[in-house]
DNA sequence: ACCGGTAATGGGAACCGTTATCAGCTAGCA
DNA sequence: TGCTAGCTGATAACGGTTCCCATTACCGGT
């Protein structure tokens, strides 16, 4: 069984309260100076588990494993801002008929994909690209 | 200017003569069992200068970097198999639009786009998960 | 309330892919 | 055939992530 510890809940609740994309060792940082005393190997952890259990949305930038608690709760995508990490949650199911379609013609069994749109924001575009409002 | 080295050349041909995404550390492992003396930092610069000439596409998978020499010259995406990771090119200009028009909906600007799409593939589907094909 | 077992924690070490360093080498040119 | 700037490669360093393991604390049973 999985045990509920202060841990899990203060992981969830950082990464919750975000509208954008973080990494572990960044939410670790905040925590930290939130005053919480959570090891960075717990956040890790607890990243991981929320991802598993479909809590949080995992995608890779950079070389890291960045982590947001979506609202919608099914299968989407995500348009992200590369300035800021705002991020906008895509539904669209022509994506999921051309991939599954697009296996199966090929002979490709089990498809899986991965569809992330990436650009500036309207704030960001404003702004410049050095600050992020 | 870039000089052509013979361990340029012989990235390359290696490159070439697979049908799937490696890593650097792959295909240095390969030249070496082949008798080459070239060296990994090499592997990574020759891979890293092949991406940036358009000369091989580059994806990034379970933490590393893969790099493929593709036969279609301009923008596509692949179907890759997770099992043998033979890849097919995938030309798809209405993907283009909707990821063009999706961030434009948002007033995102600079759109870009990760599109790939995973399967098992034919061959790897008779033979079952273990063996590679 | 009180155990007892057992999953979870956290600090640090280990891991792993990648990049930086730098002395020696060599492709390309006059 | 020399010059020289770009290239090579062994190794060290780097950054994100995972492992290790002694200690802690959640939770079901009593
Ligand atoms: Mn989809
Ligand atoms: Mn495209
Ligand atoms: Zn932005
Ligand atoms: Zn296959």
């Amino acid at each position: 069984m999985r045990r509920r510890t202060w841990q899990r809940a203060a992981v969830q609740d950082a990464l919750t309260g975000r509208y954008d994309f973080v990494s572990a060792q960044t939410l670790h940082s905040q925590l930290r100076a939130d005053g919480s005393s959570i090891g960075l190997a717990t956040v890790y952890r607890a990243l991981a588990d929320l991802a598993e259990e479909g809590e949080a949305d995992s995608l890779r930038a950079d070389g890291e494993s960045l982590y947001r608690a979506c609202a919608s709760p099914g299968h989407h995508h995500h348009l992200i801002c590369r300035s800021c990490g705002r991020t906008v949650e895509i539904q669209a199911d022509d994506i999921e008929t051309w991939a599954a379609s697009t296996a199966a013609a090929h002979g490709f069994r089990d498809p899986q994909h991965i569809v992330d749109v990436f650009g500036t924001c309207g704030p960001c575009a404003l702004v410049g690209a050095s600050e992020t409002p």
